[in-house]
DNA sequence: ACCTGAACACCGTTCAAGT
DNA sequence: ACCTGAACACCGTTCAAGT
């Protein structure tokens, strides 16, 4: 199981889920197998499934913990416009900071709790300044796509020149900005501007 | 093989991915193996290897086939900001019409020929209205980021839902809209608008 | 040039059995 | 409640051998 930990129990199911995040980070999503994480836990495959139905359900999970990532780095008191331009900011830096995150939050499902939970929250504190339900939650939708989309490219633009340099601000971050801004403060609801 | 085909000998490789793709949209990512294609071809599975050199060369060249569909849908004498808001919705477009179609392109590689042919040569007819190289580079890649982030979006929000009408343009359509002016008609190159 | 056949290491999933 | 062990069907890849 690898290490006890002092106080918690510390959820064995989230033991499971932080290591394949490892993995993911350092081996990449190919590396990602069910065999692999249970390897690192010394426990047999098959263990994995009193704590997950299905590898599906696995990778639901840990997209789950990467987007609680996400807001949990975002400055409670942000909202509308602010909130939504700190959330692309935030969705795009956490997804740079885990190797193939970005391949993984592609390929992996919505939780339950992502999807009637967490994002209607997050679309509450973006109404609260009285913007529309239906602008917010466009907005968002755009944002999300824009801040997952170019983390995608870079992740591959960094796989195709050599890992390394994942970390360092280039010319990539420019671009992202004006892209943010033109969506952050896009009007959406009506017609477009022409 | 299939069908022999009259006219032309239609290289094996096409073949091949063209079968790769009528197995993804019907069937998805997940049951699109090497084996399940050698299947629908009548061949063995080691025989797709004279023609790919593995199942990731195979996946790169069909994204490169994915957006060679999005060039040709392209209005050829479409120019700048008008060209960069017509490849937006051309590639969402496209990526819709094949199931799975965006989580392929997020999970795949970038052949040699789309980074140095395709995307230098749709670049040079978006600089061709007098915008500069980095603006016209970050305006599409933003615009890329987007189109693909909302087609993954759009393509679990319908598997939650049922597969079924993939096709209708509903209520996602004008949010989509309003992101792809925002960015379109969006300075890049300078400071944000702030 | 193009494909088969056999082999290899690995994979996800199920399930009876242990403790 | 939690895990092992064995089994199953499937997977990507390699390579000698056929034609």
């Amino acid at each position: 199981m690898g290490r006890p930990k002092a106080g918690e129990p510390e959820l064995r199911r989230e033991i499971i889920a932080e290591t394949a995040l490892d993995i993911l980070d350092q081996e990449g999503l190919d590396a990602l197998s069910l065999s692999r994480i249970a390897r690192a836990l010394n426990v047999q495959t098959s263990a994995l499934y009193w704590y997950f139905e299905s590898k599906a359900d696995l990778y639901e999970h840990l997209c789950e913990l990467i987007f609680r990532r996400v807001l949990g780095a975002l400055d409670p008191s942000l909202r509308g416009q602010d909130l939504l331009r700190a959330f692309g900011r935030a969705f795009r830096s956490t997804l740079r900071s885990v190797r193939d995150a970005a391949k993984l939050t592609s390929v992996g499902g919505v939780s339950e709790s992502l999807r009637t939970e967490l994002i209607p929250e997050l679309l509450n504190r973006v109404t609260a300044t009285g913007m529309s339900p239906l602008e917010a939650r466009q907005a968002l939708t755009a944002i999300e796509a824009l801040a997952l989309g170019w983390a995608l490219f870079e992740g591959s633009a960094n796989a195709a020149v050599g890992e390394v340099m994942r970390q360092t601000n280039d010319r990539h971050d420019s671009g992202f900005e004006h892209a943010l801004e033109a969506l952050a403060y896009a009007t959406f609801g009506s017609a477009p501007a022409g």
